[in-house]
DNA sequence: CATCAAGGCCAG
DNA sequence: CTGGCCTTGATG
């Protein structure tokens, strides 16, 4: 046997397939997942995927999903049961060893198993704790049981979460990227990737038949509802435990996360299907495994403790009346006109003359960005300072590109569409506002609870978002980095100006998962005040505008695109497509506020830059819940006196 | 004493 | 947070 000679004797990391460096929990895996389990187990932390819970996880892409990766851990037996210390008996490792060698040949008869996964009946005394046999015994768990009795995705029905097990067919998601090292330890490494490769190797040497290539995780402990406290069928056997397994539940609106969304949006679009079938999984998969997280027991059912009479916000807006009738469009439920949508001054002086100059910049048309990818750009800066038209953009493509916004945003609307219809519904008095909305003064637990139902959240939010940019004409076009730049950077801005028109009344009727309200009261538990405030601000103003959904789109794209986003490779184009929107806008408005278009779009325009700061703070916050679970730093309860305090609960 | 794994350490 | 490397301690 190649004794010193092997470098790495222990062969490939069972999680990752990087070097393994030894036995580590009872598992041959490389210094890096070995520190990964150590780190995540004593923290307890719920991680959670947010790309359908297939990950593949090799040495490029191990850290971009933590679920997935500790999941994979699990999976392959690592305990920290298995802690032991002192040496191996040299015939064990020969096994494996030589068990480790025949993985190439996949025939894993079962008594080839490596010696980290002992099989019941040699029974290895003390080598590895009983935990392992307990564990492997909980493959095949069913996924998801009992379903969240009355969640109700914000969205419709179709995408409704489907239980059952895990379709087979769908891919696992291979993170396979590139652009955008979203971590620093993200090496240079452009291997060869094969996906396919890697994952049978993975699996070779598992007790599981290997299967077609991209093999799926199997059907883990660990995947039976993170939720369901210890106690049921897990607990008896005293699984590797002393975690508390469940899965899920980092970050919201996590940079990380969303970047890395991004990135699959991105490079799916290189690859169509695959990203449709992400995209679903996102649904499928993703939200009802998150419905079912901890607190689970009392869940749906939160009464509040104290029955307040007194919801100082659901009364104001019930004073509205008129809300029952157009329950149309987004301009439903309409505060009147406050204030002119006359901006105040210009920022530069503002003279007729001044905006002539503007809409000149504006002069573009679909023809025009039929060239934009091609030659140089220059040259349709030069062609369209040299008309004179106001606006090249006629009607009928200004409404072509609407309509393809609106498809692009079918999603989005979707869920906006059903979160008006409760708001009206709430407003009107024919529905009852979630027990969680009635509460005035939250608990600890309410407060968890509703903090997990925001995590829930995110994965459709990221849906509609990306959905969204996706489906943007020509926005597909520009370099996929950049892409991802621009989408990063917007996602908030995106996010807060579609949801606008459920800002209404000084609250708001966004809706998580469980259908309360993510009210404005719920947003000063974790949200500074600050910004709370200005997102009431940056809406109102918005709602006064009275803009139709494709306009609000447009004003989403005009910020997705805005060419002052940092580190952008090529500006140039990102901002023509800038003025190509910003044209659109500029159209739309015009037909739909005939009189006073001009004024409402340079409103708009000046509304706009005070989305920067807000996204900075935002981004900040965000930051701080990057931490696991609860951030008990930055959530807020409030005391009997019924003040706010920052952490540290009753 | 030789080995080996758990943990600690800390630069990146 | 990650993961390569080093120290600690157990074990044969
Ligand atoms: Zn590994
Ligand atoms: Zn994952």
């Amino acid at each position: 046997m190649p004794m010193g000679a092997t470098p790495f004797p222990f062969g490939d990391c069972r999680v990752c397939t990087d070097k393994a460096t030894g036995v580590h929990y009872g598992v041959a895996t490389c210094e890096g997942c070995k520190g990964f389990f150590k780190r995540s187990i004593p923290k307890a932390e719920r991680y959670q995927c947010f790309f359908g819970g297939r990950c593949i996880v090799n040495p490029q892409n191990r850290n971009r999903c933590k679920a997935c990766r500790f999941q994979r851990c699990v999976s392959v037996g690592m305990s920290i049961d298995a802690v032991k210390m002192g040496r191996i008996p040299k015939v064990n490792k020969e096994r494996a060893l030589a068990a480790h060698r025949h993985d190439d040949n996949a025939s894993s008869s079962s008594d080839e198993r490596p010696f980290a996964l002992p099989t019941p009946s040699s029974s290895s005394s003390s080598v590895l704790p009983s935990s392992f046999l307990s564990q492997m015994s909980h493959h095949n768990l069913p996924m998801m049981e009992a379903q969240h009795p009355r969640s109700s995705l914000p969205s419709s029905q179709s995408k409704q979460f489907s239980s059952g097990p895990i379709p087979n067919s769908v891919a696992p998601f291979d993170h396979s990227d590139n652009f955008l090292c979203a971590n620093t330890h993200d090496n240079n490494s452009s291997e060869a990737f094969v996906s396919g490769d890697h994952a049978s190797h993975a699996w070779a040497s598992e007790d599981t038949p290997p299967q077609q290539v991209p093999r799926p995780c199997p059907p883990q402990a660990w995947q039976k509802p993170p939720g369901a406290p210890q106690g049921s069928s897990e607990q008896g056997a005293s699984p590797c435990s002393s975690v508390a397994y469940s899965p899920l539940g980092v970050s919201p609106y996590s940079p990380t996360v969303i970047k890395e969304l991004i990135n699959q949006v991105i490079e799916s679009g290189q690859g169509q299907e695959l990203q449709q079938t992400l995209i679903r999984q996102f649904f499928k998969d993703e939200i009802p495994l998150n419905l079912k997280r901890k607190l689970s027991p009392e869940e749906d059912s939160y009464e509040p403790p104290v029955k307040q009479e007194v919801i100082p916000f659901k009364q104001e807006v019930s004073q509205a009346t008129d809300l029952q009738d157009d329950l149309f469009l987004f301009d439903l439920i309409n505060t009147p006109f406050k204030e002119p949508p006359v901006p105040q001054q210009q920022q530069h002086p503002s003279s007729p003359l001044q905006e002539e100059g503007f809409l000149q910049q504006l002069q573009l048309d679909l023809h025009d960005l039929d060239q934009y990818l091609g030659p140089s750009s220059n040259d349709v800066d030069a062609r369209y300072l040299q008309r004179h038209s106001r606006l090249s953009l006629d009607t009928d493509k200004a409404k072509l590109l609407t309509t393809k916004l609106l498809t692009a945003a079918t999603s989005f609307i979707e869920t906006l569409s059903r979160n008006r219809l409760l708001m009206r519904e709430e407003v009107s008095g024919a529905r009852e506002p979630h027990p969680m909305n009635t509460i005035t003064h939250a608990r600890k637990h309410q407060v968890l609870f509703m903090w997990n139902q925001l995590m829930d959240s995110i994965p459709v939010c990221n849906f509609d978002v990306l959905g969204l940019c996706r489906g943007i004409p020509m926005f597909n076009d520009l370099n996929p980095k950049d892409q991802a730049v621009l989408m990063e950077e917007a996602y908030f801005d995106i996010w807060l100006t579609m949801n606008a028109g459920l800002f209404q009344k000084g609250d708001s009727y966004m809706r998580l998962p469980c259908d309360a309200r993510y009210s404005r009261l719920w947003m000063h538990y974790f949200l500074p005040e600050k910004v709370v405030d200005e997102m009431f601000y940056y809406t109102e103003k918005i709602n006064i505008c009275h803009l139709t959904q494709g306009e609000i789109i447009t004003i989403c794209i005009i910020q997705l695109t805005n060419p002052e986003h940092r580190g952008i490779t090529d500006p140039g184009q990102v901002s023509q497509l800038h003025q190509v929107y910003l044209g659109l806008l500029w159209r739309q408005l015009q037909l739909s506020h005939q009189t006073d278009y001009s004024q409402v779009f340079n409103f708009i325009m000046q509304l706009l830059p005070m989305l920067g700061p807000l996204n900075k703070m935002q981004a900040e916050i965000v930051a701080k819940f990057q931490v696991d679970s609860p951030p008990d730093g930055v959530l807020r309860y409030t005391n009997e006196d019924g003040d706010f305090v920052n952490k540290e609960f009753d």
